[in-house]
DNA sequence: CCTACCGATCGGTAGG
DNA sequence: CCTACCGATCGGTAGG
């Protein structure tokens, strides 16, 4: 019963609730919820379609508690978009290691890359990276400079098994257009691909696997 | 200088300036202006973020005035992206008709449907479908079951080429799914292609046939 | 097609 | 993080 008696001395919450200072503003899970509302709404309606309000009052928060974690609009569109950077990032090169041991050839390796993209693209929770690809208009031209840096580490991996490819006889096209052309058929299937019906994402990558890479010349 | 005298009988014009009547509100150029200023601010900065204010600017016109061509904002958005595929559905069979005395093979043919569609979408004035393509979110179910309905006469004659090529060994992926990567290859390039540096559209054309195409089994 | 205008919505802020 | 609020912008309309 010591949680009825004693007044300073509860001991549900040792020292009360945490204390939050300005510069931990960052942390908890509230701006994480906030980033997944926005990414969710952002992919939906679109930017300017979605409001602050809408954003916020699916986290149960009200109209103006949003600018507590995000100094505006804007800067809650593009830590989606950063958000979603980092953690495709961090998951292909998960998606790398793992296979490393198996010395895959560089066949193997595109099949690797274009699964974990479809992942990262149309899997569970997958709204950051189409907003990213579908609302880069709305973000300023330095922001678009800080995101292009995360996508050229993204895209790092892809051009040495494209180069290989294409010394093997296996990829038809120079590797640079083949590169822009094959991202663009991925990054498509974001427009319409429905996770409830058709094809599963290995489906989808055996498929782009088998229109893209040949055999041996 | 009959133009100076008789007041009733100026022979500049001969009748007055022609009668507009309710009836023919939908012809004359101001309205083709208006699409055309609606395409191009639709593109560059997104349906919300484009005002009808500055639609109107762009053409000379105050503020109110597009709402006397068109009844609303989303009209003018389903009328660009209308317009968009009634043209780009003429210029496709226009490019198959040019071509059909040579009785091309199914690669040949593939290469001129993806050759009018980087027309379409990257030529002079290729705002309409870029539009339609990035702008889908903003218009009503019903429109969009218009559109789908133009949409499959668009892509009607790409299934039976993608069928004979699949058929010679040319094609290595199902042909539904092919046909949705392919697209998606095509239509990513909107985001991408810059007309004034880099390849011409001749050879994004051939890159992506040498990508898709493989020899015959 | 212009003038003059309205109602609604929205991003953002002050102060607690 | 909430309450209460503001200024700006925007789609749209009446009336000519």
């Amino acid at each position: 019963m010591e949680t009825t008696v004693g007044g300073p001395t509860l001991t549900k919450r040792p020292r009360g609730r945490p204390r939050k200072t300005v510069l931990e503003r960052d942390d908890g899970n509230r701006r994480q919820e906030l980033l997944r509302s926005a990414a969710r709404l952002f992919r939906r309606k679109g930017f300017h379609a979605a409001s602050t309000r809408d954003i916020a009052a699916a986290v149960g928060m009200q109209s103006g508690s949003p600018f507590y974690h995000f100094k505006s609009k804007g800067a809650l569109l593009y830590a989606v978009m950063e958000e979603g950077m980092r953690s495709a990032i961090e998951r292909q090169q998960r998606a790398l290691a793992r296979a490393a041991a198996a010395a895959p050839d560089p066949c193997a390796q595109l099949r690797i890359l274009v699964r974990n993209h479809f992942d990262v693209l149309l899997g569970p929770g997958s709204d950051f990276i189409p907003v990213m690809l579908y609302e880069a208009r709305s973000i300023t031209s330095r922001q678009r400079a800080l995101l292009a840096e995360l996508q050229s580490q993204y895209e790092a991996p892809w051009s040495p098994v494209l180069e290989a490819l294409r010394t093997a006889g296996q990829l038809r096209a120079e590797v640079k257009l083949a590169r822009l052309l094959i991202f663009g058929s991925l990054n498509w299937s974001a427009q319409w691909y429905d996770r409830r019906k058709g094809a599963s994402l290995d489906n989808l990558a055996d498929a782009a696997i088998a229109l893209f890479i040949g055999d041996a010349a």
